[in-house]
RNA sequence: GGGCGUUUAGCUCAGUUGGUUAGAGCACUGCCCUGAUAAGGCAGAGGUCUCUGGUUCGAGUCCAGAAACGCCCA
């Protein structure tokens, strides 16, 4: 006996059930030991930032992790199964800060660096503990610490943060203090997830930096950069990006007097007026026409395109005196309003010499007036241009954005309250042409909304080395070993990147990135290993936290038993190796992307364990969303790859797109459309979001949401109840696999097709898997659902019954096992816990089993394989299609049998077998082969354009014409001739097309056509049929089982019927059926041939 | 401003080396089938294949340009 199972599962609650199952019986600890050994396929997993909950958009990324996995071993690989948190950065301090309450920086080193950095670790163990499970609820696959040990773990950390405790680890018991075992996560000796702030992590990030600074690429420069002024710190990039809100600001229009040609000015544009007191240079477009215009009174270089504009209403009034090329202006020396301010004067020069107009091929003609004020200390673009140009900078505001000593009047003054300051010097200088009020997009802090400020600050950057104005493979090798980007293109060119526009992106960012900036002002990260010696200005990088221990002249002891992060390793000196001052680390942490760039040398075992590194390394796979990664994930691990190994860090990168709401909008809360991870788990089940993820197209963005829950959902039901038919009909029947069965070869037609379906879906999965192609392998397994289901079960349904031959039946029930059980392995990778609650169940064999300890069926399917009856059954499945269609025009129900079809194959005549199952499908005595000379159908000639149309040229259309109106001489041979022209047989394809207003429906080449005529005996069977169709409706109705017998009774009008008694009986499972009586109670009527009938039933005793 | 991608039915998406009348699923309408089915079938309705130009006998497909949207860079 199989268990029993319902029609309509609980899927929620079955999914619970497989995750019990697969903890109690150890499942992927049996499938990790029975892998062991196999060829490695190596997969490495980006780590997800352990910050908060997992979101539904971690879960499609999961799911492909999670799938290729499960299909790799069932392959017979052998895997490492880890997958990775990200731990350090602003992130988590971000929520740390929040959860403290903090509103600046400063209130972080008030209360104390050791204790934040404790609460960092704490959050991060929080979510990596969240995230495990609810990662296990998604049916994900991995080497999972235990939650509780990460929480024990956590909460040791502060409550007993110098008693030793123990863990189980992946080679036993490790014993050791909460902080020393929290920096040993993911080590060898632990196992489990690899978290990015354990001490090997770190270390090793350490020693990438001291290469670089080996080869002479790391070094300490100054840029400005977006810069919140009450978190008091930089704002990169990537961040900068959640931040645009509109805001309206003051704009100025404002004249810069030239030294050199007295009375005329540049007139510059700017909306942020604090920045002018910077100024340093003007930019002009050299490819641009300028004008000197006469206005009120003044002498203007104004953009030619932007004099209406700039000049406002009073436009008309102006007077062109002059037209320039920008180019021609370039190298004008100018004075500014606020020249005479210490601070300017020390900067540019008495009476700011070093003011000069500049060149820049980005000054556009639609804003402002062409001639823009540029402030190096307050613009990034702004910094390149004077660094390129040669020219000093201003900084006017220190980190909480107040304006610095050496800026008369505005000194003192917050940056965003000095515009009327501004104004106030322009005017009083008559520098000041316009003030305008602009609304326009402008970036804010992320965290605090605060408007960003930019500000000069010295950072530590890795060099990417020289851009080539000459083709990369022009290059020489001399030039490629100066340059880092370079390098890291040819490692690009040797991974295989789907969608293959991953290769160009990656490229374009390589091609067009700026050094990396890997310092932040702040406190939770990578602690750089840099040592800037304030006597002697040397700077050195230390590889290893071994060396910084030698190195060490004081304060080791403050470090010792503690992490190398901040507050403790701050403490430690080491003697410059110049002039041997004490120098300490300079406080600035990493960017995190180091952190995550080094996983494919940390988590492999590169300096510990080469054996294992060489064999795990590089990866097989990697795949995250790709918007964001280019620059980020992909980009540092494939950097510290080529730094530090010089090859790729993985085979493949797979990306993928976003998860947008189903509305298409991005998932908000407030807007009402957004799913949490963990409702959609509760409410549509793992499964499903596995499926519907999975059948998605990666380059795309995915609209997640209920209605394609639903859709994903039908799929899998459809599946469950051919389970469930199967598993209540076997019970019935007493069916138990192993049971007598004949060879595939023996069996019917209808077996063999289906058992060469699965096998082609087996090959077809496989094939799609294997190159990561996820969603045509669930289009394929959805095609096999519904091939299996409503073809060769509805067509097979009779098989089943107890009446049906016992050796058929045992076919029928061994071939539905069979290539049931075999489409359950082929989608168990994307759906692991209802397949394998269907698969336990149908193999009987006991709780241990598991389908996911099975291997890949490929080679047990492959002599399944019969393609001409593929070929035969796709016709006959076809011709079944076209006959519905003929009854359906023709208004003939299928219920009422008819004489004949007659059936043009297109290609060889199928068997007597398939004939009889078209026959029944259409439910016709009999299947009449015919050929296409038949009366019904008209000989056409369909011309192959794909083979004539080059020959033809401009005859095509005349010769096509007269296709069409038949006008085609037929030559012997086969060929033909049309407008003169003569056809090879293989230029043409003769089809039979149905006369106008016969009972036929064609379709490339296969016509149907039903003979309609009925005789007496056919109108009794399609009585027969009728009736017992509203026998088993009402049976069904008044709630009878499928086995209770019943007395039918019904009325004399129907007694034409009595020769069909007993075939009635047996299709309405009556004990007998009486005429010209009724019972009352189960009871209604029909109309027959013969006219209204009533019938009515009664249980019949035992 | 630059790069990459996308644009085909109300929605989600297929559409082979260019080939005659552009498809599927969902949703909708009618009919049919059904003692596994929350399923299925037949038919209907629904299209300026984003736009413009070009190549060609012929363009959803190739080329050029434009637009919108998404991602990234500046």
């Amino acid at each position: 006996m199989f268990n029993p199972v319902d029609s309509k599962p609980d899927l929620i609650s079955l999914e619970h059930q497989m995750l019990a199952r697969w903890r109690a019986d150890g499942t992927f600890a049996r499938l990790r030991a029975q892998t062991t050994g196999g060829e490695p396929w190596s997969f490495l997993d980006g780590p997800i930032t352990a910050n908060n909950p997992m979101g539904v958009h971690h879960a499609w990324g999961r799911t492909y992790k999670d799938l290729f996995q499960r299909f790799r071993a069932a392959l017979g690989h052998e895997l490492r199964w880890q997958q990775g948190f990200d731990c350090q950065g602003l992130w988590v301090e971000v929520n740390v800060e929040k959860e403290l309450g903090f509103t600046s920086k400063r209130q972080i080193e008030e209360r104390g660096l050791a204790e934040f950095i404790r609460l960092c670790k704490q959050r991060v163990l929080t979510y990596a503990a969240r995230q495990t499970e609810q990662s296990i609820r998604l049916g994900m696959w991995m080497d999972w610490n235990s939650p509780e040990d990460l929480l024990r773990l956590r909460d040791a950390l502060a409550n007993a943060p110098e008693r030793e405790i123990e863990i189980v680890g992946a080679a036993g018991v490790v014993r050791a203090t909460p902080e020393k075992l929290i920096g040993q996560l993911g080590s060898p000796e632990i196992g489990g997830s690899y978290f990015t702030f354990s001490d090997e992590n770190n270390d090793l990030i350490w020693s990438f930096l001291a290469e670089c600074n080996r080869r002479g690429w790391l070094y300490k420069g100054s840029d400005s950069m977006p810069w919140c002024t009450r978190c008091g710190t930089g704002i990169s990039q990537h961040e900068m990006t959640e931040g645009y809100a509109d805001r309206d600001d003051p704009s100025a229009y404002f004249g810069f007097p030239l030294v050199d040609r007295p009375g005329e000015e540049l007139l510059a544009w700017t909306t942020t007026p604090w920045t002018i007191p910077a100024n340093v240079a003007a930019a002009v477009s050299p490819t641009l026409t300028y004008e000197l215009v006469e206005f009120d009174g003044r002498k203007l270089w104004i953009g030619a395109t932007r004099r209406v504009a700039a000049l406002g209403g009073g436009a008309p009034r102006a007077k062109v005196l002059e037209s320039r090329l920008g180019s021609e202006l370039i190298g004008w020396r100018y004075r500014a309003t606020f020249d005479a301010a210490p601070a300017v004067a020390e900067a540019l020069g008495a009476g700011g010499a070093a003011h000069r107009v500049i060149s820049w091929s980005d000054v556009g003609a639609e804003e402002g007036t062409s001639i823009v004020h540029i402030a190096p200390a307050c613009g990034s673009e702004d910094h390149a241009l004077c660094v390129t140009e040669g020219l000093p900078m201003i900084a006017p505001i220190d980190e909480s954005g107040t304006y610095l000593p050496g800026f008369d009047e505005l000194s003192g003054q917050d940056w965003l309250a000095v515009s009327d300051l501004v104004f106030a010097a322009l005017e009083r200088s008559g520098s000041l042409l316009r003030r305008e009020k602009i609304t326009h997009r402008y970036p804010h802090c992320w965290r605090c909304a605060t408007p960003l400020a930019f500000r000069l600050v010295d950072e530590w950057f890795i060099s990417m080395g020289a851009t080539y104005e000459k083709p990369r493979e022009q290059l020489s090798a001399e030039e490629k070993a100066a340059s880092l980007r370079y390098q890291i293109m040819d490692v690009v060119d040797n991974i295989s990147w789907l969608p293959a526009f991953g290769h160009d992106r990656e490229l374009d960012w390589l091609r067009n990135m700026s050094d990396w900036m890997i310092s932040k002002k702040r406190y939770w990260g990578l602690a750089l290993p840099i040592y800037e010696c304030g006597g002697c200005g040397s700077v050195e990088v230390l590889g290893s936290r071994d060396e910084l221990e030698r190195r060490a002249v004081s304060g080791l002891d403050a470090m010792k038993g503690h992490s190398p992060h901040r507050p403790y390793i701050d403490e430690v000196r080491i003697a410059c190796a110049k002039c041997g001052e004490p120098v300490q680390r300079i406080p600035d942490v990493g960017n995190p992307w180091l952190d995550a760039g080094i996983v494919s040398l940390s988590t492999m075992r590169y300096r510990s364990d080469p054996e294992y590194w060489k064999r795990w390394f590089p990866a097989d796979l990697i795949t995250e969303s790709f918007p964001g990664q280019f620059r980020n994930w992909f980009y540092s691990l494939l950097a510290m790859s080529t730094v530090m190994v010089g090859s790729e860090p993985t085979k493949t990168v797979f990306g993928y797109g976003l998860v947008f709401a189903e509305d298409g909008r991005q998932m908000h809360k407030s807007w009402g459309n957004s799913i949490e991870f963990d409702e959609a788990a509760d409410r549509m089940g793992a499964d499903v979001m596995r499926w519907l993820f999975a059948g998605s197209r990666p380059e795309e963005n995915v609209h997640f949401g209920w209605s394609g829950a639903d859709e994903a959902r039908r799929k899998l039901l459809v599946l469950w109840n051919v389970y469930a038919f199967h598993i209540g009909y076997a019970n019935g029947a007493g069916w138990r696999p192993g049971d007598t069965v004949r060879q595939v070869a023996e069996r019917g037609a209808m077996d063999r097709w289906i058992l060469s379906r699965t096998a082609d879906l087996v090959a077809t999965v496989e094939g799609a898997l294997r190159v990561y192609d996820a969603q045509s392998a669930v289009a394929r397994l959805e095609q096999g659902i519904d091939e299996l289901s409503t073809w060769y079960l509805r067509r097979s349904r009779d098989r089943f019954d107890l009446s049906a031959k016992e050796t058929d039946r045992n076919d029928a029930f061994a071939t539905l096992h069979e290539s049931l059980l075999t489409l359950l392995q082929a989608a168990a990778p994307i759906a692991p816990m209802l397949t394998d609650a269907m698969y336990t169940n149908l193999v009987a064999d006991g709780a241990k089993g598991s389908i996911h300890l099975q291997r890949w069926p490929a080679a047990r399917v492959a002599g399944w394989r019969d393609l001409a009856l593929e070929d035969a059954m796709s016709r006959v499945i076809r011709a079944a299609e076209l006959g519905r269609s003929v009854r359906s025009a023709a208004g003939i129900r299928t219920r009422q049998p008819l004489a004949l079809a007659r059936v043009v194959f297109a290609g060889d005549t199928p068997t007597a077998e398939l004939l009889a199952i078209l026959a029944d499908e259409l439910n016709v005595k009999r299947v009449e082969p015919a050929s296409d000379a038949s009366g019904l159908f008209e000989r056409k000639v369909k011309v192959l354009l794909p083979k004539v149309g080059k020959r033809l040229g401009g005859k095509l259309q005349a010769v096509l014409a007269a296709a069409r109106a038949g006008s085609v001489e037929f030559l012997p041979g086969g060929s033909v001739r049309i407008e003169g022209m003569e056809f090879a047989p293989d230029e043409i394809e003769i089809q039979a097309i149905p006369r106008e207003g016969g009972f036929v429906a064609e379709s490339e080449g296969l016509v149907v056509e039903l003979e309609t005529a009925l005789t007496p005996e056919l109108i009794a069977e399609g009585d027969l049929r009728e009736l017992s169709r509203a026998v088993q409706d009402l049976r069904k109705r008044a709630g009878l089982q499928m086995g209770d017998p019943i007395s039918l009774y019904l009325s004399d009008s129907a007694r034409s019927l009595l020769p069909y008694k007993e075939s009635l009986k047996q299709s309405v499972g009556a004990r007998s059926v009486d005429f010209g009586t009724t019972f009352e109670g189960e009871a209604d009527e029909i109309e027959l041939s013969f006219g209204v009938t009533q019938f009515s039933f009664r249980r019949s005793p035992g």
